[in-house]
RNA sequence: GCCCAGAUGGCGGAAUUGGUAGACGCGCUGGAUUCAAAAUCCAGUUCUGGAAACAGAGUGUGGGUUCGAUUCCCACUCUGGGUACCA
């Protein structure tokens, strides 16, 4: 073999290491540039063939910047605190520590073959308690601030106390829980210190909310909507209910705003700014206050359309709404209790995407119309989230297509509000209307309506005109065990923050599972198990898997600091991500986490910019194939494909692995899972058992990821990267496929063949180029510059094969020539270009040589040749000088024989020239 | 359901600002080289009709704007991602 890859890589691999090629220092002489990769999840399947499509082109995009002249930071990391490890630690009984350990041992080893230029001297892992010491710190801070609307920034709670200490809250602008009494100062100097506190804790950033959660009593913990399927347990199939927990929660609320807004500052595509804008959800509305006809409760609901009040039938509030229990009837308690028993066993997600099955039942009570006083009856239904607004809507058939529905089905009231619209068959949603049979509002349009009402409403102290966001508060407490642990202990039932510089360090335990209480699994450690222990007992959930990827992108700037979590004069230098590329999946969880919390650390001064990430790439997934078991309902049998329909089954994950041409290797599979061991199976006729397949997302959940480490093996990794690349735009989505590998291959072949003589000696001569051999390269670099600058790598590696192809017809192998075209191959091909580079003469690596430039004189034409078209239809071409006049080429177009003959007799009504593009006869 | 994205030959894709559709690569067909194979090289390859010249059709579907539309507008279909505890 002549191109010995293998040989190749393991000698750079080892040399680069040795010399530390790609270790980046501060410079303040040198302008920075910071490259950013989404750090991985070290999951135990190992790195695949997704994962590296990113980093591959931000290591070319960094190499490309490095030999610009940047001053690069280009940093990996894991993220390696997360539910699998959990998973693996329940079932196997090894530390989650280790298997993750062991974990990144193997995605180490898998990314240094692929020749990347990260600086491993900055490497972090969330999962460390150097690092998440620092985590904890962030979570401290956030406790210790409260968000003020005045100065529309985070403060220093003591700043708050002081202000209680002086007014009280009357005069106080500051988002805080929904149940905030208001007091003066009196009332607040004259309570005790505890209830001071719990006063202060609904102000804080972060703070102790009750919350919805996915309750497994069958497991005793609380799920992931990832591992609820169908209202039961993915893992041992018991029923999952919706129940109220006390948990932290951030307030991210409070950046809603500045969230919304900071978006025009930042260089992300459209698409995710359009997703995180809808995320946020930012809508104007009036919450309306209704009582209810007896016992004198008040129903708040908000409407973004007080406009339509009158066309108010009856009211909605969720089955989770807390006065369902007091406004319930002798006679309705029942079949109310059933309907929200049945309602908490389904999840939101359900409840909002099935529209076609409309439920809901009676309450038994009534409110009254603030206006027109009649009595409106209040249902509860699952179509009314407890989370969005209020939880409770006023229900307005005419107008609202739910509404309108769910009045049809349960024979209620709809009233037609609308001048000249029909409301027979469905409601009428749009907003050009004219009110009508609405007292007051009658004749209106609909935005002035919505004026006078809210005006109206507001005057009457019932209605109050507000801003609401889609956005809810992020809950922060997970009840699972490998997670940050708080730095908080509780005392009285209540919490309190750990004053120590040390991090509070995850307990070793007996077992990963919930307590026989439902308690998560921290509260199984004894107190001697805790490296600090205070107060009556330490909080026993962990942070969620996002908590450490909120902030890591500052971390790696500093990242063995132990006095800050990152040094000032390090994070101004190398300040916000340039380029960061990660997943489009992450559109809004992490993406809108870091930018909160970097505008919180930005708040309190700790760093001096308020966005993260100035340019986001989303690169798209490359898709693997996913392959399904089916599991009849309730039992332990499993139904081939072909056979599935002829029972209830739930469709299950199989690993790939255990799968060839979607037929399953039952053996291997019965020994995947303990729960599995015993399973039966329902086969087909050949007597197999055949699985479904999907092709969709690649990753550890579904099993069906595939690792690049063959392929580095049979082909090297110069030719994977360009693979990659090559196989299409880094934003499209694109399903994984092997085929066509030896195209680029090939490629760095030709790359070979051409600078070594037969003998496979290297044969490069030192003369001067001709201006064919000039031009060909000069072409390349121009295109390849360019394409670089708009992040198209894949149209680079068709520009280098053209360039490689008319260099082989030219036979060219001198020296200046292959000398431009290594530098233009090095970000796609580090190996092969680094051992050329050196067999050329050069002593230093060609990661530090510098970017060729193109000379136009080297590209310029004399003639052009226009593409003749009739009527937008090309026929034939035209061959002239470039700088002929537009009438010159009319005449010249005009006396053509071919013009007469593709003209067949008919007159030319138009001639356009467009210079150098196109001409176009119109006949 | 809601939000976002995508759809171009047998396949991955190119066409950057409305201007030659199918660059580049895979695959396939034929040929050269070889004892044979691998490797390499040469020619062809959107579809339909045709020996060819050539003619017609053609960028998910249906409509529209324009001298000209893969590109812009409207309606729709299908596929993928997200949907708040997978990361």
């Amino acid at each position: 073999m002549d191109y010995n890859f293998n040989k190749i890589e393991k000698k750079w691999s080892k040399k680069w290491d040795e010399q530390k090629t790609h270790l980046s220092k501060e410079n303040i002489n040198k302008k920075k540039y910071y490259v950013l990769d989404m750090f991985p999840y070290p999951s135990g399947s190992g790195l695949h063939v997704g994962h590296p499509l990113g980093y591959i082109a931000s290591d070319i995009y960094a190499r490309y910047k490095k030999l610009n002249g940047y001053n690069v930071l280009h940093p990996m990391g894991y993220d390696s605190f997360g539910l699998p490890a959990e998973q693996y630690a329940i079932e196997t009984g090894q530390h989650p520590e280790l298997t993750t350990k062991q974990n990144i041992k193997r995605y180490r080893n898998q990314l240094n073959k692929i020749g990347f230029s990260f600086d491993w001297s900055r490497e972090i892992q969330t999962s460390d308690p150097k690092y998440y010491k620092w985590t904890q710190w962030i979570f401290k801070q956030l406790y210790q601030s409260y968000y003020c609307n005045i100065d529309d920034k985070a403060l220093p709670i003591s700043e708050l106390i002081a202000e209680f200490e002086r007014n009280g809250n009357i005069d106080v602008k500051s988002p805080c829980d929904t149940d905030t009494p208001i007091f003066t100062k009196k009332q607040w100097l004259s309570w005790t210190h505890a209830k001071q506190q719990s006063i202060v804790l609904k102000y804080r950033l972060a703070f102790l909310s009750e919350t919805l959660v996915n309750w497994c009593e069958g497991l005793g913990t609380v799920l992931a909507n990832d591992e609820v399927k169908d209202g039961f347990s993915e893992r041992g199939n018991f029923p999952v209910k919706q129940k109220k927990m006390q948990q932290w929660s951030l307030r991210i609320t409070a950046y809603a705003e500045r969230l919304l807004n900071d978006l025009d500052e930042i260089d992300w595509s459209d698409a995710i700014k359009e997703t995180q804008k809808n995320w946020i959800g930012k809508s104007k509305g009036v919450v309306i206050q209704f009582q209810t006809s007896c016992k004198n409760h008040l129903i708040d609901v908000f409407t973004t359309r007080p406009d339509t009040i009158f066309g108010t039938t009856f009211i909605v509030i969720s089955p989770e709404h807390p006065l369902v229990a007091k406004i319930v009837t002798e006679s309705t308690k029942k079949t109310v209790q059933d309907y929200c028993e049945k309602a908490s066993l389904r999840s939101e997600r359900d409840r909002q995407s099935d529209s076609r099955t409309i439920s809901g039942v009676f309450s038994g009570n009534y409110v009254i119309h603030p206006f027109n006083k009649e009595k409106l009856p209040i249902w509860i239904a699952d179509y009314v989230l407890s989370s969005y607004g209020t939880g409770a809507i006023m229900a307005v058939p005419c107008g609202d297509q739910r509404d309108w529905e769910f009045a049809q089905k349960f024979k209620l009231k709809i009233k037609n509000i609308f001048k000249n619209r029909d409301i027979a068959k469905s409601a009428y949603q749009n907003m050009d209307a004219i009110i009508a049979n609405s007292d007051f509002l009658n004749d209106l349009r609909a935005s002035d309506a919505i004026d006078k009402s809210t005006c109206k409403l507001v005057e009457m102290g019932i209605g109050l005109a507000k801003i609401n966001y889609r956005l809810r508060d992020a809950i922060f407490s997970r009840q699972r065990y490998w997670g940050e642990p708080f730095p908080v202990y509780y005392k009285n039932g209540a919490p309190y923050i750990i004053n120590n510089h040390e991090a509070v360090e995850l307990p070793k335990i007996d077992k990963y599972l919930p307590t026989s209480h439902g308690e998560p699994p921290l509260a199984r450690a004894k107190k001697s198990d805790w490296n600090i222990f205070e107060g009556e007992k330490m909080e026993y959930n962990t942070m969620p898997g996002w908590a450490g990827s909120s902030w890591y992108f500052l971390r790696f700037m500093d990242p063995k600091n132990e006095k800050e979590f990152v040094s000032k004069e390090k994070a101004n230098y190398w300040g916000q991500v340039d380029l960061y590329i990660g997943g489009a999946e992450h559109a809004v969880g992490h993406l809108l986490y870091s930018r909160f919390w970097t505008k919180f650390l930005y708040d309190r001064g700790f760093i001096n910019f308020k966005e993260p990430f100035k340019k986001l790439i989303n690169q798209g997934m490359i898709l693997g194939r996913s392959n399904f078991v089916y599991r009849i309902t309730k039992t332990n049998t499993f139904v081939t494909d072909e056979l599935k329909n002829k029972y209830k089954t739930n469709k299950l994950y199989v690993n790939i692995d255990f799968v060839k041409n979607d037929i399953l290797d039952i053996d291997k599979f019965k020994t995947w899972r303990s729960e599995y061991k015993n399973a039966k199976f329902i086969l087909n006729e050949d007597s197999k058992y055949k699985c479904g397949y999907e092709v969709e997302k690649m990753s550890k959940s579904k099993y069906n990821t595939q690792t690049p480490d063959d392929l580095v093996e049979k082909f090297g990794a110069d030719t994977l990267r360009l693979y990659e690349m090559f196989l299409g735009p880094l934003e499209q989505y694109k399903p994984w496929d092997t085929n066509g590998i030896n195209g680029v291959h090939n490629f760095l072949k030709k790359v070979w063949r051409l600078t070594h003589d037969k003998h496979n000696q290297f044969n490069i001569v030192d003369t001067n180029p001709t201006l064919e051999e000039n031009k060909s390269i000069h072409k390349c670099i121009k295109k390849i510059t360019q394409d670089l600058n708009r992040y198209s790598f894949n149209t680079v590696v068709s520009a280098l094969m053209i360039c490689i192809n008319e260099l082989m017809d030219l036979k060219c192998n001198k020296k200046a020539i292959i000398s431009d075209f290594l530098i233009l191959l090095s970000p796609y091909a580090p190996f092969i270009t680094e051992e050329l580079w050196e067999k050329l003469g050069n002593p230093n690596s060609i990661s530090e040589a510098k970017w060729p430039k193109y000379n136009d004189k080297y590209l310029q034409e004399s003639h052009f040749t226009y593409p003749v078209s009739f009527n937008g239809k090309l026929k034939f071409k035209l061959n002239v000088l470039k700088n002929l006049s537009k009438k010159e080429i009319e005449n010249k177009i005009v006396s053509n024989d071919n013009t007469h003959k593709y003209l067949g007799g008919k007159k030319i009504k138009r001639i356009i020239i467009v210079p150098n593009k196109i001409i176009n006869i119109v006949a």
